[in-house]
DNA sequence: CTTGTTACTATGATTATCATAGTTACTATC
DNA sequence: GATAGTAACTATGATAATCATAGTAACAAG
C-alpha cells in the first residue's frame, strides 16, 4: 500500500487510541500479557501469530511505553515482556472489547449457558457478568481484582493451541 | 498476504472482538456514526479514509448486525447508516478508547490544560473526565446521557478537514 | 556432540490499502 | 434543456503489510 495516513498527530484521543489498538494482532497480545503470558515464544503459540508479526508489534508496544523488556535470566539472556502502568490502563479497553462480545458475539446456548470467561470480584466473590461496577459490593472493577475462569470450551480450545 | 487467520470462531471473547474492531478504519467509522454523522461521503471526509475502504467496511459491519441501512430518500435513492442496538452498545468500548488517549496519548500542555474532548452528564452538568462513573452524581454513564465539545484544537482540525 | 529451549530474523507468495479517477442517477441552476 | 453539482459508490494500478515456513544464534542439559 502506499504510506496510509498517519493519525497519531490527531486531535481527536480516539484517532490516537485507534492508531495503536485498532490492530488484531496488538489487541490479541495484550490479552496474553494481561493474563500474566510475557515470553515470546509463549504469545506466539497462544495468539496463533507468526514470530514475525508478533515481533514487530513487541517494539511498537515498547516504544509506545505500553510494554517493557525485563531480563529474567542472564546466560543466555532472556527477557520477557511486562505491561507498564500505562498498559495496565487499558484494562477498561480490553475488558469492554471482552464484555461486548459475551453480550452479543455469540450464538444462544453456544457458551453452555454461562458466558465464555467468567470473572469473579475477589473482594467479595461475586459473579460480575459483564458489568463495569460489581452487582456484589458495588466496587468500581479494577485490573487485579478480578478472577478469570475460562468455560470448559475455551479450556479446551487453549488446551489444543498450547499442544498442536 | 496469504488468508490470515480467522479468529471470528474462537471461544475467547476478546478474539472475537478483536476480529472486527483490531482494525483502524471500523474503529474511526465508529466513531463518526456515534457523533451521529451517518452519510457516506461525510464519513470518507471526517475520517479521512478512501471511499473504497469505508464502502468494504460499512459492508462488513452491516454484515455483523453493528448498523443498518437505512433510506432517507427515494428519488435518487439516498441511504445513511445507524448504529443497532448491537452497535450502540458499543459506547463503552469507544469511550474506554477515548479515556486512555485523554490519559496517556498526549504530552503535557498540549491540549491547552482539558482535555482534548470534554464530556458533560446531561443528568447533573458534571464534567465527567475519562470516568466511567459519573463524578457528580454517582450514575454509571451511557451513550446518549453524555454531551461532547470538543477542544478548541480539535474543532479546529475538523474544519480543516471538512473544508480542505 | 546431539537435542532442546528461547527469541528471534529471512524469504517469497499473497492480499489489503492507498490515491486517483471514473460511474450512475438524479436535482438545481442558468 | 444544457451544464454543474451532489451522493454514493466502483475500478485501477502501485505499494506495503501479513502470512507460513524455514533458518539463525546462544546457550544448557544429557
Amino acid at each position: 500500500m502506499p504510506k496510509r495516513t498517519d493519525l497519531s498527530n490527531t486531535f481527536c484521543p480516539l484517532g490516537r487510541s485507534a492508531e495503536l489498538l485498532g490492530d488484531r494482532a496488538v489487541l490479541l497480545i495484550l490479552r496474553e500479557l494481561f493474563f500474566g503470558r510475557r515470553r515470546f515464544e509463549t504469545i506466539v503459540v497462544t495468539t496463533g501469530l507468526g514470530p514475525q508479526l508478533v515481533s514487530a508489534r513487541l517494539k511498537r508496544l515498547l516504544s509506545e511505553g505500553v510494554i517493557e523488556r525485563h531480563a529474567y535470566r542472564d546466560r543466555p539472556p532472556r527477557h520477557e515482556y511486562r505491561l507498564t502502568a500505562k498498559g495496565r490502563d487499558l484494562f477498561d479497553v480490553l475488558y469492554a472489547l471482552r464484555g461486548w462480545a459475551e453480550r452479543w458475539a455469540y450464538t444462544p446456548g453456544e457458551t453452555g449457558g454461562g458466558p465464555a470467561m467468567r470473572y469473579v470480584h475477589r473482594a467479595c466473590g461475586a459473579d460480575v457478568g459483564t458489568a463495569t461496577i460489581c452487582p456484589g459490593c458495588g466496587e468500581p472493577l479494577r485490573y487485579g481484582e478480578l478472577k478469570g475462569e475460562p468455560s470448559p470450551a475455551l479450556r479446551a480450545e487453549q488446551a489444543a493451541r498450547s499442544g498442536g
